[in-house]
RNA sequence: GGGAGCAUAGCUCAGUUGGUUUAGAGCAUCUGCCUUACAAGCAGAGGGUCCGCGGUUCGAACCCGUGUGCUCCCA
């Protein structure tokens, strides 16, 4: 069969994923082998695949397939989340470039578009996945508003609303102005900007009537009158209009005569009186602090301490209500600049500063978030946490890489808040609670459910904490409304671990028994709080048991110059692109090659290139290995040749004309060349499964990577190589493509497609290496390895001495070799010769003029060619190393003569350097003797 | 402001309880090669004050302290 020249991916890639999949080797049931489960970290339905996602799959699929071919039953869990924020806006967005507003829509005519928005792009990620090779079972695919899935967020909501858990209350939350709805802490992000403070005039009065109020209003149109007034700072003046007091230190003696006294608020001029509190830094700004307890946490908790009125000034979509009296229906921020203007033509406006501050941003919708006092429903944190606490401070979830997210997580479940989880939004599981009309409350997994709560009476408030005022009901069964809002994405996902196999909605079923625990949960370390501790908290709730034993965090994936990969920076690659361009065996390899665990990862397309180059040396391995097929010199054959000297027209068909057999010293050196294979692919396999078990998988991947490119191909197999249209034994040829298949074996978790393709290429096989179950590993000969390692170590040298010496490729030389051991030599004289290009070697006992030389531990190599040595370069090179060589040898001298080393250190230690010391003294001496001989 | 982490070759990173030939790899660079698998390649080479300073130790890239710079998390 006639190979191309590279490579070509597409093909292949498909052709074997369409195999895998018809053979159903992704497919998991459960069996008597041992369960190695993983649950894909759900990316968002309407998403496409960015390179973090990229990353995290690979990981995944490397982990999954290494367990597959290791014993285990291999389960992979695919599926997406509905991600009702996004989606919803993304929806919203499509509607409104349809000319429909999303406000004119029933609930149920926006959630039939919503459902063929994601029908028509829910595909997207899945075809990546596929595409990248992973080996998914397809047929647990989930999706978080799967029916069942549905059914179970609303068990766990009634459930912990029955237990207490979760309440429905007025607090202070993070709104989003322009979602529209409630976010949950985790979901602000904070940057830091330069805002402004602005010092504003308060008039002072202590005058508590309500007279004076309105004089002041008309007396002087409305302009400050008098220098009798208090400055406060704030950064957002457009919230004045919600001021119900102004607080000062009660040390600070500046405002100690403000006490019972009152201040006006500018431009709307109500009457707030002035507090004293010890939560006021006298140092900060002027030492005033006005209080606007609907739009600012701080505010909110000093206006309930003070009991002071709550003005909210501000609409659900940011803009000013009613209740803010002027500039109603602007947008907060154009307010502040009208109400700016304002103040400093009616002489309130001191000064301004620069200020650094934080501003909180919505991760969803990317809006400034407002501080806003709202209804909604929390889940009470205290009580989850604990357990999830000890879960991971016991070590039973082991985090990777080491601790260092450890102190992160302790700290979070420590300080944790109740998580508000109601949206606003009708993307998502709606909140299983009714109202009757007069505000009475019940929660039930169905309406019918509600009705009988309601008909008998019961509605089932049990938090103290519950804060909607209720009425005596009615004997009759009341009309009955459903909560409007649905649930935070992230309490649909935190059951995840649990429902893709029915746990919740199907308790005790035997697959959760078989799959769950998980074994590793592969995620990005920005997702530890949303995702990673709350299922740890909701599987330790419902199974008693962690979701999952290990947790790996991937990096975040960044463009070369460090930058996050963003749409907006257009720094983020299309996935099907890079597979089109490289092929997804490479775009794994690249991804993978510089990713240790944790770490941030540059994403560079260089290596990508690398991982294409890789690939094409495989191919081109498998070009040269298949060259020698049908060329095998079997003992018949040889036998055959043998008896009568003249070829068979089907032998001479093989082998076209053939000059001579095999030599006896090819086999022996083949023989040694496979020996120290065997042992180096031992050697190489312990340490990949070691690096396994740490996680470590760039640093397997780089083991491989250079078994095959280095030890395979560039020693192995040029020393097995016959000489050109020469036979092979066909002991070394099965050999040979035994060794290719088994270095297949251990890449293929890396490069799935190319792997297989190779595997199958090198012979007829019965079984496909994606389920192939590795062999045990063998214990590798040291004294085997070493002399390998020696080998290698004398071809470089003698490589570059030739290089240095200004020798051509083509120039062959003469070598001499000066050893105590010449018989380590003779064994590999054959390789040597060719590796070096020498026409002969010869052992000699003492030096040889005028020649090239090159010290090898205490082995000498004479080089002699028809080119004249250039002595001068030779003699610099010598003394360049006699130099480190003394220099070495003076601090090991050094290190010996001191007798508190000598008495101190472990006997080993002292041993090693001894050797090390006389390793030295006879290298000087080799390199002295050379010197001497150069004239 | 509180906490965590990082700093090793031009770049990205290894470096195991402190001792393993006066620091290793990949990429990039330079030199020589179109050698009969591969120029997407082959054979070589050069390149480091292990961030600065101080300490512990017979011995420090590694442990401790301190300074500087960067990153992340939390408020």
């Amino acid at each position: 069969m006639e190979l191309s020249k590279n490579y070509n991916p597409s093909a292949t890639e498909e052709k074997w994923y369409k195999c895998w999949m018809d053979k159903k080797y992704f497919h998991s049931t459960p069996d008597e082998r041992p369960s190695y489960t993983v649950v894909i970290p759900p990316p968002n339905v309407t998403g496409v695949l960015h390179m973090g996602h990229t990353l995290n799959e690979t990981v995944q699929d490397i982990l999954v397939r290494k367990a597959r071919m290791s014993g285990f039953n291999a389960c992979w869990v695919p599926g997406s989340d509905h991600a009702s924020i996004a989606t919803e806006a993304k929806v919203v967005q499509m509607l409104k470039e349809k000319g429909v507003d999303k406000n004119t829509l029933t609930r149920e005519e926006f959630l039939k578009y919503a459902f063929e928005w994601k029908e028509k792009y829910g595909g997207i990620i899945y075809n990546q996945i596929a595409k990248l090779g992973c080996s998914v079972d397809w047929d647990r695919t989930t999706f978080t508003m799967d029916d069942h899935y549905y059914k179970a967020v609303i068990k766990v909501f009634v459930d912990l609303y029955n237990k207490g858990l979760v309440y429905r209350g007025a607090r202070m939350i993070n709104w989003d102005p322009a979602a529209k709805t409630a976010l949950s802490d985790e979901e602000v992000e904070f940057k830091d900007v330069v805002g402004k403070l602005y010092y504003l005039k308060y008039q002072l009065t202590d005058d508590s009537t309500e007279i004076a109020e309105k004089n002041l209003h008309s007396s002087v149109n409305g302009h400050l009158p008098s220098d009798n007034y208090i400055t406060i700072a704030t950064q957002r003046p457009e919230t004045i209009m919600g001021d119900t007091a102004i607080c000062v230190n009660p040390t600070d003696e500046r405002y100690a005569h403000l006490k019972g006294k009152y201040a006006i608020v500018p431009l709307i001029y109500r009457r707030i009186p002035i507090i004293f509190d010890e939560y006021v830094d006298p140092a900060f700004g002027t030492g005033a602090l006005k209080v606007t307890p609907a739009h600012d946490i701080n505010d909110y908790n000093l206006g309930l301490k003070h009991s002071l009125e709550v003005v909210d000034t501000l609409n659900e979509d940011g803009t000013l209500s009613e209740a803010a009296q002027i500039y109603v229906g602007v947008e907060r921020f154009a307010a502040r600049k009208k109400i700016l203007v304002e103040l400093k033509e009616k002489g309130y406006f001191l000064k301004e500063e620069e200020y650094p501050t934080r501003v909180g941003y919505s991760q969803r919708s990317g809006a400034v978030v407002e501080p806003r006092i709202s209804t909604q429903w929390f889940l009470k944190m205290k009580e989850m946490s604990g357990p999830a606490l000890s879960a991971v401070l016991d070590g039973e979830i082991k985090i990777h890489p080491g601790e260092r997210f450890l102190a992160t997580y302790k700290y979070w479940l420590e300080n944790v808040k109740d998580w508000c989880i109601s949206r606003q939004l009708w993307w998502g599981q709606q909140i299983p609670a009714w109202y009757d009309e007069k505000g009475n409350l019940f929660v039930a997994e169905t309406e019918e459910e509600a009705e009988r709560l309601a008909a008998r009476g019961e509605p089932r408030a049990t938090s103290p904490e519950f804060a909607l005022e209720g009425s005596p009901l009615a004997a009759n069964s009341p009309k009955l409304t459903r909560d409007a809002d649905v649930l935070d994405t992230w309490f649909s996902s935190w059951l995840w671990p649990m429902e893709v196999f029915n746990g919740i909605s199907n308790p005790g079923n035997k697959e959760l028994d078989y799959y769950y625990p998980t074994s590793v949960l592969v995620t990005g370390q920005d997702i530890i709080f949303f995702w990673v501790a709350r299922m740890i908290m909701a599987g330790t709730h419902y199974k008693n048991a962690k979701p999952f034993s290990d947790v790996y965090f991937t990096g975040m994936v960044r463009d070369k110059q460090g930058r996050k990969m963003s749409k907006s920076l257009g720094n983020s690659p299309d996935l099907l692109d890079l597979i089109d361009k490289y092929g997804a065996d490479a775009v794994r390899f690249g991804i993978m090659i510089s990713s240790p665990a944790g770490n941030d990862l540059l994403f560079d397309e260089a290596s990508l290139e690398q991982g294409r180059n890789f690939n094409n040396k495989l191919w081109n391995a498998l070009k040269l290995v298949k060259m020698w097929e049908g060329r095998q010199m079997t003992e018949e054959i040889k036998e055959l040749i043998d008896d009568t000297f003249e070829l068979a027209d089907e032998t001479k068909q093989l082998f076209g004309e053939i000059d001579h057999l095999p030599s006896e010293e090819h086999l022996d050196h083949s023989n040694y060349a496979i020996n120290w294979f065997a042992n180096r692919l031992q050697q190489a396999k312990a340490e990949v499964e070691i690096l396994y078990s740490q996680f470590r998988l760039s640093e397997a991947l780089k083991v491989i990577y250079s078994l095959i490119w280095d030890d395979f191909c560039s020693w192995y197999l040029e020393w097995v190589k016959p000489g050109f249209e020469q036979p092979i034994e066909d002991e070394v040829y099965n050999k040979t493509t035994h060794f290719f298949g088994e270095l297949m074996q251990l890449l293929h978790p890396f490069m799935p497609f190319i792997t297989e393709e190779i595997y199958h290429l090198l012979g007829e096989k019965q079984d496909d290496l994606c389920v192939k179950q590795f062999a045990a590993i063998k214990e590798a000969n040291n004294d085997v390895l070493t002399g390998g390692e020696l080998l290698k170590q004398v071809i470089s040298a003698l490589r570059d001495a030739r290089n240095k010496s200004g020798l051509k490729p083509k120039e062959t030389i003469k070598l001499f070799i000066q050893s105590a051991n010449t018989r380590v030599y003779k064994r590999i004289e054959s390789i040597l010769l060719k590796q070096v290009n020498a026409e002969s070697i010869s052992y000699v006992n003492e030096t040889v003029p005028n020649a090239t030389v090159v010290a090898i531990e205490q082995d000498k190599f004479y080089i002699e060619s028809d080119k004249k040595a250039d002595t001068a370069a030779i003699k610099a090179e010598l003394l360049k190393d006699l130099d480190h060589q003394k220099g070495f040898l003076q601090s090991v001298t050094k290190k010996l003569s001191n007798e508190r080393f000598v008495a101190n250190a472990k006997a080993e230690v002292v041993d090693l350097e001894k050797k090390k010391q006389a390793d030295a003294e006879a290298r000087i001496r080799t390199i002295e003797e050379s010197l001497a001989n150069l004239v």
